[in-house]
DNA sequence: ACTTAGCGGAGCGATTCGCTCCGCTCTGCA
DNA sequence: TGCAGAGCGGAGCGAATCGCTCCGCTAAGT
């Protein structure tokens, strides 16, 4: 009914989405500014919403970890573990995880995002876990390997560079192709290829990695 | 002999690699301040060495089209096709090619700079059809395809997160990681999959891409 | 011992930052 | 229809940072 609160929550749904594409863009110096401009706000309204620009990132980052867990249960309740596992894979790179990148390190986490994220932690292991077991999934790769990989393909350097140039017309192009890399690479996590170099990543690359530098 | 110049050479390859890594940490606002001191020397001396912030970017966009030409061609020397292909992506991926990502568009690409590109697209033309003649490399990847995976992984979020916190213990662990990431990838490079999404990418992405914006 | 090439970094004006505050619009009720 | 005020956009604040200049000083060369 009240119109006054829809538009109120259309505008925070837009400067939400307007945050993750200029971080994209813009990485660690997105501006408030550019986030309320894109969003098609004032400023004003921006802190009206969140009192501050930790504020705003840290619902962002809140989100991002909800998608995550949101993406992992319906990959588990997928009866093929190898469509389940590419699924929730898909879902996150296409969800825009990878442009939280520049944020991590300069905002404080919260003990909800925390607990949000250890449950994604275990959801994921238990998306490998039946992978491996339907073998599915080559049997070097870990859940650390898998998770490494989204933030890598979280970001596609082609099209952020475009959006930038404002090149808006080749951006469909550039999606498709971004499309093929993550095919490649999911191609990759398929048994029946050499071991992989080193030894399997620990934890430590994760732990703290969110946590503010003193 | 003339310890004098010996040491402005000195100087020049540490502000070239200092540059390389200021701009994987910091992006596109990556600043001559912290491009200086990270290479140990003051601004004045780098304003010696190039009269302008564009100069030196120039500079490093030369140096990084040479090195991905040496790399292909001693790729093509490699008899075989398929460790040749993959020696020259690895090289462009480790010299840090994808830090450049964020100045394109930012500097003015000489007629030098642009002879040294259609160089290259010949020489990894020829490296994918080497492979693809082998048997060694799935058909329907496209050198295009190469390029935006060689682009893709140029980048390592989180190495470049680490060093941006200061975490250098964590370094050693992350590059290995790293490592297991661009091994999977180039697997995925390998016949035997299902067909590609999509058509493959047409040369569009990469024309312009380095012009100036106007 | 004297000259001077070559260096580091303080500091300039311009720009951009996060954020505040105010005038205006346009909604919702009488 | 008229009016009160909720909620908006964006000008503008002080602080920070930018690219770049310039100068005092160190130390190499004769």
């Amino acid at each position: 009914m009240s119109t006054r609160r829809d538009r109120a929550e259309r505008n925070d749904r837009a400067l939400l989405q307007a945050a993750r594409d200029v971080l994209a863009e813009d990485g660690a110096h997105a501006s408030v500014a550019a986030i309320a401009a894109r969003a098609g706000v004032g400023v004003g309204s921006l802190y009206r919403r969140y009192q501050t620009k930790e504020e705003l990132f840290q619902r962002l980052s809140l989100l991002s970890l909800e998608h995550w867990n949101e993406a992992a249960e319906q990959g588990l309740a997928d009866p093929d573990p190898w469509a389940g596992l590419t699924g929730f894979v898909r879902s996150c790179i296409e969800f825009g995880q990878g442009s939280l990148a520049p944020i991590a390190g300069t905002i404080e986490v919260t003990e909800e995002m925390s607990a949000k994220s250890r449950r994604g932690d275990e959801l994921l292991d238990e998306l490998v876990r039946r992978a491996h077991a339907s073998g599915d999934l080559r049997a070097d790769v870990t859940a650390i390997d898998v998770s490494l990989l989204i933030e890598q393909l979280g970001r596609s350097p082609v099209v952020d560079q475009l959006r930038k140039q404002g090149r808006d017309d080749l951006l469909p192009a550039a999606a498709e192709a971004r499309r093929r890399l993550i095919a490649i690479a999911l191609d990759g996590l398929r048994p029946g290829h050499d071991p992989l170099p080193g030894s399997p990543p620990g934890d430590e690359l994760f732990t703290g990695r969110w946590s503010v530098a003193e």
